[in-house]
Order: structure tokens, then C-alpha cells, then sequence
DNA sequence: ATAACCAGTTCTGAAGTGCAAGCAGTTGTC
DNA sequence: GACAACTGCTTGCACTTCAGAACTGGTTAT
């Protein structure tokens, strides 16, 4: 065991624990996709992610207390990942990364629109987003209208319309 | 040429981009400990970069628009390293990563405190820290009181204290 | 019984990391 | 003008991580 950390700056603490190309991406999959089993990640990323290192990444996550897995019940071999507390609140964090993204990388218009939908909530929408996750994913009550429903509408309305516009073009 | 993205995701485009252990540790250090030369970023680095990794991430950096590099007129060799405008509108991003942290990682209380006060002071304190940057990085006049110079106070308080009752114990 | 599905594991080469040493050019000191 | 210290890097090497492909043993539906 070894355990060591380069410093105590919260910043490089944080990326020690999700700074690589793949962790993030499993958090996201999880919360906006509510992607909740190993085929789901695997077969449904679109990043295309390989099945070694969801592997690693949902055994890494779990062991720092982002995620948990329980068994389903409907199938002796299946696991659900549920986010945990402290990844629910990288909420605020995935919505500034989509904003930066949004203005600074080359964003498809279909996958930006959820990024530019929880910008333009702000952080009641991000609150909003989380107590509904908690429902979702830790059992919590919750109450007033879904945001992912939102999230998913707009989606699926862009990409409605983009495909809309290709074929008449 | 190769510039293939693994998808158009904005949340993945800004991991290409920024989802290693270091990049984001450069960046830091020039926006928040005002580091600009080489060597400041190689011998004060907290987390103790290696030489070779600190020269790729400045080049990429660079190539990415999120740097510049110009040359010092008070020697030859010196190059002084500016953030762009894109990387300074990394501030809210960087103070959320601050903010998950210091919750949910083991960061210490010193290095927390810009963290903490960054996070208190909340968008309008971001956006006059953003001004600042944009007046010292990018030559933009400026108004207002100084964050970065309120953060820095804040730390090396925290740090003289933390020395009293060390001392004192 | 058998085919499809389940969550992974194993192999391989490529890429990234971390450490130590070295480099040519520049500057300050005597 | 010699020399040491400092400048921004580069090189070499061992090691770890990543990424793609094939494969595994167990489970479920037909």
C-alpha cells in the first residue's frame, strides 16, 4: 500500500482521483444516460470505450466511493452502478465542463444542447438535477419536475430536427 | 494529419484536451501562483513535475491556443507564458474542481483556503479574478479590487497560522 | 440443447510517466 | 576574459497505463 499523494492542493487531489481520459466519461454516461449496467456503458458509449478499461474505470470509481454496484435482481450475473453522494455533486463540475467545451471546442450542435440547457439553468437547475439523481440513485424522495426528462427532450428534439434538416436537404 | 475526436461531446472534447494529470496543474500554476518563466513552473511546482512532462504539456498548451509564449526582453532565452482568453474562462471550472475537492478529497487546509474563498465569493468573485487574469495575461485594463492578491494574502495567513500552532505545540 | 447474452479477463503493441543526466546558449562576477 | 550559475529545454531508460481484439466461464431465453 502506498497511498501517496503528490500535494494537498484540492485541485491536484481531484485529479488524481478522476484526471484521465476515461472517468469522467463513465460519470457522465451514468447520470445523463442513466447508463446503469456494464453492457449499457460498454455497447451505448459513444466514445467507444474498451471493455478493459470500463472495466478498471467502474472497479477504480467504486473503490473510491463514486459509484456502487448492487445486484440486480432479475439476473444472477448483472450489476447496477448507482452514483454516490460525491459524485452527484460533480454536477456543477460536468456543467462547467460542458460550458467551457461548449464555446472552446468543435461541439456537435446534438450533443451540446443538454451542456447549453443546464449553462443556461444554472446552479437551481443543477440542484434540481441532483435531487432527482438522489432519488434515482440513492432511493431519496424528490419532488417538482425531472430535469434528465428535460435534458432528454431537447436531445432528442435537436437531433429530431437535425436529421430533419438532412433529409431535406 | 489525425485530429479524429472520439466524439462531439463537449464534456469529451474538454477531456481530450485537458484529461491528464498535468495540464490542468500547468495551468493553475500560471493563473493562480502567477508563474510565467520555466523554471518557476519546474522548481515551485507543489507537485514536483518532471522536466520533460512540464516542456510536452507547455507545448501542447501552446498548440491547444490555451498559452502563449513570448520572449523576455531582460534575457535572450526566457519565454514568459500567458494564458489565452480560453483558458482564463477556465476559472469556473478550475474553482468547482476547488470546491469538489475540498470536500471530497484529503486536501489540506492551507492549500484549501483559496479553494474556500474562491467558492464563497461565488460567480462575481470569479469574474473579477477573470478581469484580473485578462489584465495581467492579456493586457486589459482592470478596475476593482485585487482577487488574486486577496487569495494570496488569505493563504500565506493560513500558513503563518498553521506555523504558530505548530510552533506553539 | 443450444444460441444469445452477461460481466468481465487476457493478450499485445503503443503511448504516457517519472527519474536522472546532459545540452548549448546567456548572464553575472571577478 | 575566464568561469560558474542559470536559461529553457532534450535525451535515454525503466516502468506503468492505454487501447484494441479476441476470449472466458457462467446465465438466461427459446
Amino acid at each position: 500500500m502506498d497511498g501517496a499523494h503528490r500535494s494537498g492542493c484540492p485541485i491536484n487531489l481531484t485529479l488524481e482521483m478522476l484526471g484521465d481520459r476515461w472517468s469522467l466519461i463513465v460519470i457522465r454516461d451514468v447520470m445523463f444516460g442513466n447508463r446503469r449496467h456494464y453492457r449499457e456503458l460498454l455497447n451505448q458509449s459513444e466514445e467507444g470505450i474498451a471493455s478493459n478499461i470500463l472495466a478498471d474505470r467502474l472497479k477504480r470509481l467504486t473503490e473510491a466511493g463514486l459509484l456502487t454496484r448492487r445486484h440486480d435482481p432479475s439476473h444472477k450475473q448483472k450489476g447496477i452502478y448507482s452514483l454516490t453522494e460525491p459524485a452527484i455533486q460533480l454536477v456543477p463540475l460536468l456543467a462547467q465542463m460542458g460550458a467551457w467545451g461548449r464555446r472552446h471546442t468543435p461541439a456537435s450542435r446534438e450533443l451540446s444542447i443538454r451542456a447549453q440547457l443546464l449553462e443556461e439553468g444554472g446552479p437551481p437547475m443543477w440542484e434540481a438535477f441532483m435531487a432527482e439523481l438522489r432519488w434515482m440513485h440513492l432511493g431519496a424522495p424528490v419532488a417538482g419536475p425531472s430535469v434528465l426528462g428535460a435534458l432528454q427532450a431537447a436531445y432528442e428534439r435537436v437531433v429530431a430536427q437535425h436529421s430533419d434538416s438532412r433529409s431535406n436537404a
